[in-house]
DNA sequence: GCCAACGTTGGC
DNA sequence: GCCAACGTTGGC
């Protein structure tokens, strides 16, 4: 099982919207590391869903439930998109200003390379985001 | 609204 | 193949 964060504008598509949508194709990424760590994804990986631009902060848990397959909003190129569900919202967002004071947190990609859209995560960061999120996991 | 960081493009 | 110019992202 492997950990993911992936960012969305909550304006464009917010955590709510895919709550709501129950499910989500996860398209129109243009970026080859991005679109790298897409691939890598398995059925089943958790995926931290964090809001930029306004936000600023981790607010739920979504889960892959379909592999990569090639972006159908792709007109050239070879790009790739995934299919997500919600599986939590967090009681407590965590905000960006808090991972970076954070220690354990500060070493994220979402911290060192802020303009990448899908990153790994570490079990150790997931478990740390979902403690100061204040949840669990449904069973 | 600004600007730093990063990626891409294109001339040479 | 280098690198300057440009575009985009995203935090501040």
């Amino acid at each position: 099982m492997n950990y993911w964060l992936m960012k969305s504008e909550p304006y464009v598509y917010s955590f709510d919207d895919l709550v709501r949508d129950g499910k989500t194709m996860w398209d129109g990424v243009r970026n080859y590391q991005a679109r790298n760590n897409m691939r890598a994804m398995k059925k089943g990986d958790l995926v931290l869903y964090y809001h930029s631009n306004k936000g600023l902060e981790i607010v739920g848990v979504a889960r892959v439930v379909r592999e990569a397959y090639p972006d159908p909003t792709a007109e050239k190129g070879d790009w790739s998109a995934v299919d997500i569900e919600p599986v939590v919202k967090l009681n407590k967002p965590v905000p960006l200003k808090l991972i970076k004071q954070t220690p354990e947190l500060s070493r994220m990609q979402l911290v060192r390379n802020s303009r990448l859209s899908v990153s790994p995560v570490t079990p150790e960061e997931f478990a740390r985001i979902l403690e100061l999120g204040e949840t669990t996991l449904p069973a």
